[in-house]
DNA sequence: TCAAACAGGTCATCTATATGAGTTGAATGA
DNA sequence: TCATTCAACTCATATAGATGACCTGTTTGA
């Protein structure tokens, strides 16, 4: 049993309440190159630093905000400046009483933060996701571009149909650097137990936090058509998106195709806070 | 001149460097209802009221944050903590040195956060808007309902055509409630000197702070191939948006038809901080 | 006259500390 | 046995104050 008078410094690791979060990983250290730069933000950079290398993996609890602000020698507050920062971002998650969490891609939060298409009445749900095709290629140049790659370079494509209420509403057609994936094979894929990005985080330590997108309308095309059961020609919603990692790096090429008849691409200007 | 020992309470209002900033209103008291919440989101919602109210003016400086603080009766951090929020929903803006004022809708910061149509090179630019028509009418059931409003009431629907690199680009047909903007001309309309939404803050104290908007692909109609340029039928975007002011009251139910042909509707999803 | 220094205001960052609320596991006791 | 209580931890809120950066009008002095 533990003494009921904790030492002033350095705490029993494996005992007691706290134990139940995960383990108490060392942060990286405040980047030397942090003059100028306000306190809070090198505190986190430090601290995305150390998630972007996986000294705190996806769901880990970071060690508590007095612990945290003892090790980079600022104080709680500083710390918890920091904190929000990357809060407000999702990238780590606060629970009241239990700790803070690096998040991970399994929430409905999440899924709704990259899936923006709804029924027309405002009934948002989760899509069903089949696999259409899975095959290795090689960037092609817009891939390329995208990707801040080279065209040529060993991809993977992967193409997606995704049913709404069991309707066919959106077609992707995703690219990812072969790189980036080792190991990905169309068996691991189709067996993912979670969405497309859980499974880039889980198993490729790959967070995709951002991403940027550019909308237009255009007809169908054959392939489209033929997924989505509607005709050539016909007006769809062109999604082309780059999702960026931790570190700002672009991951993920996918253009999505979605039928608009009977589902909106639904996009909130200045979320309420 | 004035004393070089100020009162401990109570300042002089209209002299020395600080009566630059514009006038020190009387805040809203905080509200009684305010029970169990925080302390900070009770000075939060007493802002937004006496913005909400008049009682400071788009473009006005609020009081210091010190003066703020002891008006409220709470520390000059959960004064802070109450104008962070109102910061990032952009209806403050922190001056360093200058002071905080309320939100005006002028800047090219506003603008871009309304305005998502840029070409597809990435090159972004405020459209230089023509008026179509402007007429007086009454709510057909698509804006009634997104006005929550009924049917029939009093309204005006005001076409505009925006360019962009010289390019009819957008079609936009607004629907704004007649009783909101009792006096609104279209000679009024025409001589704005900014923005529309300036002109609905500045002239109607109805300030714009959220949107949500429905896009989807759908043929170009007649109305909207006229004036595009366009062929009848060609895919285009259709935005439909919805505009809320302070208050979360809807003002303004706006359906654009973009030619994304040479342009696309851009979205970031989870903007860096 | 006019540029430089200064004074006094603003917000920005940082520290330190106190108290409350939510969670969890262990101890307690019927 | 099993529900309750409790201790000890977490984050959440709030306070008070110090120091720095930034801005602007006034004073100073060549």
């Amino acid at each position: 049993m533990r003494s009921t008078a904790p030492r002033p410094t350095g705490r029993a690791r494996a005992s007691g309440p706290a134990a139940v979060a995960a383990s108490r990983a060392a942060m990286q250290t405040i980047a030397p190159d942090a003059a100028g730069m306000p306190l809070y933000r090198a505190v986190k950079r430090a601290l995305l630093k150390s998630i972007e290398l996986g000294n705190v993996a996806p769901g880990d609890a970071l060690p508590s905000e007095g612990e945290l602000a003892a090790q980079f020698g600022v104080s709680v507050g500083t710390l918890r400046r920091a904190v929000d920062d990357l809060v407000a971002e999702h990238i780590l998650v606060r629970r009241q009483g239990r700790g803070t969490f690096v998040a991970t891609h399994t929430s409905d939060r999440f899924l709704f933060q990259f899936f923006h298409v709804e029924r027309s009445d405002g009934l948002r749900q989760a899509p069903d996701v089949e696999l259409v095709s899975f095959e290795r290629t090689r960037l092609d140049e817009d891939a390329a571009a995208a990707l801040h790659l080279k065209p040529g370079v060993p991809a993977l494509q992967i193409e997606n149909r995704l049913r709404l209420q069991g309707r066919p509403v959106v077609h992707d057609r995703l690219v990812i650097p072969a790189a980036l994936f080792r190991g990905l094979t169309e068996k691991r894929w189709r067996e993912r137990p979670s969405t497309i990005y859980h499974l880039y985080q889980s198993e490729f330590a790959i967070t995709v936090v951002r991403a940027h997108e550019r909308l237009r309308a255009v007809g169908a095309d054959r392939a489209a058509a033929r997924v989505l059961g509607v005709a050539i020609g016909q007006p769809v919603l062109q999604v082309r998106r780059v999702a960026l990692d931790l570190g700002g790096q672009p991951v993920e090429w996918r253009v999505s195709t979605v039928v608009t008849g009977q589902h909106d691409y639904v996009n909130l200007l200045s979320r309420p806070v």
